[in-house]
DNA sequence: CATTACCTGCAA
DNA sequence: TTGCAGGTAATG
């Protein structure tokens, strides 16, 4: 499901579509739900005639930045696709809100499970959005050390920590689970427990897995697709995720799935001691 | 920290 | 027919 991988392909397939182009209008919006800010109408009416200036990304949102310091911001939570369509392209089945493009062509979003939102945010908005988020794991300019210093604030299990967006951002399900197990970190080791060198590993770990899998083009397990359809290859190169009853590819131990954090967790029992 | 709600498709 | 999949906000 898209996690920072899943999204940072999404960005850079999109970016080269849309940038310079035109918003001229949303002639599809069912379930207006989707639209979290502001009104749905309202969202309509302010996007008329709205240049793309830049395609970005925070952590697992989507920002399409246009003029006057706004931006549309997207998240594709479970089975959000954000799509670049051909011209006269109609709304299929999970098709909640089209933009039309002043190349004729439309940015499509679907989403089967409904889960996903669309915000058009101002400056402020922009700079809230920022500020709920932890760091991001591949910006340069996060060091091992100041990794160390944040998660050293949390005391409790591994993995809901690196689940928690505030504390870094960007991992979901799928990368913390192979980021424990490239570490040979169990999710149920709580943080006073770790030595440095574990942090260290863990950190290494963490930008190891998320950069293999973007140059993999992510994960797709479902739903999860890049701006112009494509499925990602990065499935063919996970360790736990998906792997419960198929040998670990260190030690040949069968992966186990078990619970952490309410999420369905998948370790090797021999590499990643339970606490 | 944990739990629940939000949703639908699909596997068991 | 039930329950699971999991990102996040709201709630305990």
């Amino acid at each position: 499901m898209p996690e920072l991988p899943e999204v940072e392909t999404v960005r850079r397939s999109l970016a080269t579509q849309l940038i310079g182009l035109r918003i001229t209008g949303c002639p599809h919006l069912d379930w207006p739900r989707t639209i979290a800010a502001p009104a749905a109408a309202q969202f309509c009416a302010l996007l008329q005639d709205r240049p793309i200036t830049a395609v970005e990304r925070r952590a697992k949102y989507l920002i399409l930045r246009l003029d006057q310091g706004e931006a549309l911001v997207i998240h594709l939570r479970m089975t959000g696709q954000l799509t670049v369509q051909p011209a006269g392209t109609l709304p299929d089945s999970h098709t909640h809100v089209i933009f039309d493009l002043d190349d004729g062509r439309r940015l499509r979003f679907r989403d089967a499970r409904k889960f996903g939102r669309v915000w058009l945010l101002d400056a402020p908005g922009l700079a809230l959005l920022h500020r709920h988020l932890g760091p991001e794991p591949l910006d340069e300019a996060l060091t091992a050390a100041e990794f160390a210093l944040l998660l050293r604030r949390r005391k409790g299990a591994l993995k809901p920590i690196l689940l928690n967006q505030q504390v870094i951002a960007g991992l979901g399900n799928i990368y913390v689970d192979e980021a424990l197990w490239q570490a040979r970190l169990h999710p149920l080791r709580t943080v006073p427990s770790l030595t440095d060198d574990d942090v260290q590993q863990l950190f290494q770990a963490i930008q190891s897995v998320l950069r293999s899998a973007i140059e993999h083009r992510g994960t797709t397990f479902g739903q999860y697709v890049d701006g112009l359809g494509q499925a990602g290859a990065n499935q063919h190169h996970l360790n736990v995720y998906g792997r419960q009853g198929e040998p670990c590819s260190r030690c040949g131990t069968p992966i186990e799935k078990l619970t952490v954090a309410q999420r369905g967790t998948h370790v090797c029992p021999h590499c990643q001691l339970r606490p």
